[in-house]
DNA sequence: ACTAATATATAGATAATCTATATAAAAAGC
DNA sequence: GCTTTTTATATAGATTATCTATATATTAGT
């Protein structure tokens, strides 16, 4: 693992896009988020966060906005995920599926994943 | 993903050890078994294997000798894993399950893994 | 003879992630 | 009123896992 990080390594975009899949989020809504849906599992600083938003925004994957006036504090910058993000998120979904499969498969663990499309039951 | 990386980043030793959790084999056997388990997935090359085998050993966590004689071609160097590599190995296969639940969790995706003490049949 | 497959090994490049640091405003505690 | 914590964004630099490239050597197939 990347030291003893606190992501799996090479999964930090794909969970950055999954969540902007899901509606728009400024950064900090983001790490918050990620951490409590993995259970405290993934801390994502902003170290690593912000680095990964500007790539992205680079990319033509997220663009961003700032909303201003009606929210209090330092103003917030909204990310949004863009056609070509989404395209993106499909891809990187798949590989993740396929990846964690294939290392599931040398584990010689019961499958995990329903075959999603393939008649098991179970 | 670590470029556009044959594996997923962060499982290399934790293929290996498990692995080398059934049996000794040597570092070319590894590689070929890594990539017919794997289903032509995984593809770990001479130049990220033996690196990690060397680092095992150094570390303890496995033990190599040449087996000479009865094997035709150049001599191979045999791998076996120890008590403290099945240790390593236990704690890998923990945090890899750990933080692919994670994803799966941050992602949305339908559970997967069978909770592998928990009630579920299946 | 030449090529491909088997077999091990090391050096150097690349890139993902982490730590550390900087800034700033609002809320909460004392 | 003052300090600390939380919210919020951002960049620079360090670390390290993995990849590519290269080197060497033997055997099998064409």
């Amino acid at each position: 693992m990347a030291k003893k990080g606190a992501l799996l390594p090479g999964s930090a975009e794909l969970l950055v896009l999954s969540l902007l899949g899901e509606g728009e989020m400024y950064g900090y809504q983001i790490s918050e988020e990620l951490r409590r849906r993995s259970d405290e599992t993934f801390v994502m600083r902003a170290g690593t966060l912000y680095p990964i938003l500007h790539g992205l925004e680079q990319q033509g994957r997220v663009e961003s906005f700032e909303k201003e006036g009606d929210t209090p504090g330092r103003p917030r910058r909204y990310y949004r995920i863009t056609r070509a993000g989404r395209a993106a998120l499909e891809e990187r979904r798949q590989e993740w599926r396929r990846l964690s499969a294939a290392v599931n498969a040398v584990l010689g663990e019961a499958f995990a994943r329903a075959p999603l499309a393939e008649g098991g039951r179970c």
